[in-house]
RNA sequence: UGGGACGUCGCCAAGUUGGUAAGGCACAGGGUUUUGAUCCCUGCAUUCCCAGGUUCGAGUCCUGGCGUCCCAGCCA
């Protein structure tokens, strides 16, 4: 187990297995998505935990895609499922789909029908609710209940051929229609569904049920450990009796269809999922919002899906920083939405090179400089870690600082430019202030200064940047901020579509950047000193055509008072 | 008394067989600083949902309450 892994409920548990020697002393975890969407920052804790369990106990963990269900899932998501968890920096040991079991499952089903433990049945999906009773009242048994295994056989092989319409039956689990845990009145084992597979086309007409399905997927792929989100912890009785019922290993010829099974008896543990605040972490609402263009699509820089927040700029580091932060346990938690950009923060502050760029320009005309004069300023991209190397810096007499940089009339405490004033431009030197231009509405249109002989240059309280007006690019920011302007979207009245914040992207298209940042390749990260955290578009930036996501701001004590 | 789970600082979260409340984030002060950034110090729960009980001693054990979350898809 590696040092700096943070301990928790479920390391412990895996732990003591290892060290009693159960399963073998082996551990194997699998991240089973659904590819029925993208995966999100939620989806990023699962990820984590489950390849780190698997590192950190010399075990393998599997990347299976849970496709039971054609009607909902999609080819595109599983490649950009794949492509978000290699960016996050996790590699399976194998990938498997849980349709790669198919027949398993259906020998699985025979032989739980032939042990009289389940039965087809011919109630509709109206009448199996009715029949299902309530969260305080028992169910009562189908019909169809009694039907001998001779029969049931047949029309299950029945509904394997085809033989009948989509929702005509099922194959349900007999276990208890009284019992207190619904999901054991005799859950749906197999529904009918002529729709086309993804993976196995037309060669199934019937489909199987999650909970009957994942279990069965554990155990034939050798799965010590199946760790999964506190919504499941109920199903895990169901997962246990299918397990139990079955004997997969007791009976070889179940899973004959595989080339190697490694059949283990797995043990489902339940954690509670990762919420931020801010956000929404639904499948169901991400989709929402990209379907009815809400949203740019799945990578729109304000979502919380991984591909977008790739795009937005955080660094995978930032993200697995935040899964060891907020760590494992059972409890339902929301984490502040600055514990992530805290994240964010510590690994660009480290590892992003500086760079100057001025958001919304003044021109400033250093009046003691000549037309046409030059210079060119050799200036660390790090203040803390020269290793990162130096670049050059030019500049002549006309520059554009920050407007937020200049006050007429300063609040207490201002430490930047007043009319007369001194301040330090960051690699020149100190200027004093000499004149301030205004059109006719009164709106100042520029500065006049005169730069310091460093040996005559008086002691100053701000330092502030600016990009030269000859030699700088301009670009293109967007300053992203949370998507929702409530902490908690989904509580209180209406849809939480209704508080979607309206400022959460707000686009600068005459920004001004120094030529070392504009060109830089996509993905890039800078510091933008003074302002915050950019990264160059994965999609729109390029060079000539400089286009920045604001990934976070620079934490602002000023700004705050 | 439908079933399941959870309740330790504003948000997370450690708390081994009962021995006298870790840490992170946030926040508040102070120092360094050519980024009002970073960095560095300091402070931040006599108290563990509540009430009883056992004990020399309880967040940890017992009893009884209270609160929150999940479950009635032929979704996962």
């Amino acid at each position: 187990m590696s040092a700096d892994a943070p301990s928790h409920f479920i390391r412990n548990l895996v732990s003591r297995d290892v060290a009693a020697g159960k399963h073998g002393g082996l551990v194997v975890t699998r991240f089973p998505p659904e590819p029925n969407g993208y995966l999100h920052i939620g989806h990023a804790k699962s990820i984590c935990l489950n390849f780190g369990i698997a590192k950190d106990f010399g075990g393998v963990c599997h990347l299976r895609f849970d496709d039971t269900n054609p009607a909902k899932e999609e080819l595109a998501y599983v490649r950009a499922i794949q492509e978000d968890i290699h960016w996050l920096g996790f590699e399976w040991d194998s990938l498997r789909h849980a349709s790669d079991y198919f027949e398993v499952f259906y020998q699985c089903a025979r032989k739980l029908i032939e042990d009289g433990k389940a039965y087809v049945c011919d109630l509709n999906a109206e009448q199996v609710r009715e029949y299902r009773g309530t969260l305080t009242s028992p169910g009562r048994a189908s019909p169809w209940r009694e039907r001998s295994s001779e029969e049931n056989l047949d029309l299950f092989t029945r509904m394997r051929e085809g033989e009948f319409d989509d929702g005509r039956r099922t194959l349900r689990a007999k276990i208890d229609m009284a019992s207190p845990n619904i999901n054991l009145r005799d859950p749906a084992i197999y529904r009918i569904r002529k729709i086309s597979h993804q993976n196995t086309g037309n060669a199934w007409p019937i489909y199987p049920m999650y909970d009957y399905a994942h279990c069965i997927s554990d155990a034939v792929e050798g799965i010590t450990h199946s760790l999964c989100t506190l919504e499941f912890e109920d199903h895990r009785p169901l997962y246990d009796w299918y397990l139990d019922q079955l004997n997969l290993r007791s009976h070889p010829e179940l899973s004959a269809s595989l080339t190697d099974p490694q059949v283990s008896r797995p043990e489902q543990t339940e954690f509670s999922r990762l919420n931020l605040d801010y956000t929404v972490m639904s499948k169901r609402k991400l989709v929402e919002l990209v379907q009815k263009e809400l949203v740019e699509g799945w990578d729109d820089p304000r979502m919380p899906t991984l591909s977008a927040m790739r795009r937005r700029g955080f660094t995978p580091e930032s993200i697995r920083m935040l899964c060891d932060r907020v760590g494992v346990t059972k409890q339902v938690n929301v984490i502040d939405f600055g514990v992530l950009e805290g994240c964010v923060r510590e690994d660009l502050d480290k590892r992003a090179q500086r760079r100057m760029a001025v958001l919304d320009p003044l021109p400033v005309t250093i009046e003691n400089l000549d037309e046409g004069y030059t210079a060119d300023i050799e200036v660390s991209n790090h203040p803390q870690q020269p290793e990162l190397g130096t670049r050059t810096l030019r500049h002549g007499r006309k520059i554009y600082i920050e407007r937020t940089d200049f006050e007429e009339v300063p609040p207490k405490g201002f430490k930047r430019l007043i009319p007369e004033g001194n301040v330090r431009l960051r690699h020149i030197g100190i200027v004093h202030c000499v004149g301030v231009d205004k059109d006719d509405t009164g709106r100042v249109t520029g500065l006049r200064v005169t730069l310091y002989k460093p040996e005559d240059a008086p002691k100053v309280k701000g330092t502030i940047h600016w990009v030269s007006a000859e030699h700088g690019q301009r670009a293109q920011v967007r300053l992203y901020d949370r998507l929702f302007s409530v902490a908690n979207p989904d509580s209180g009245e209406g849809s939480y579509i209704d508080h979607l914040n309206p400022n959460s992207c707000q686009v600068i298209d005459a920004a001004w950047v120094e030529p070392a940042a504009a060109d830089g390749v996509a993905e890039t990260r800078f510091q933008f000193e003074r302002i915050g955290y950019f990264v160059a578009d994965r999609r729109e930036h390029e060079p000539g055509k400089p286009v920045f996501n604001r990934v976070v701001s620079l934490r602002d004590s000023w700004a705050k008072r």
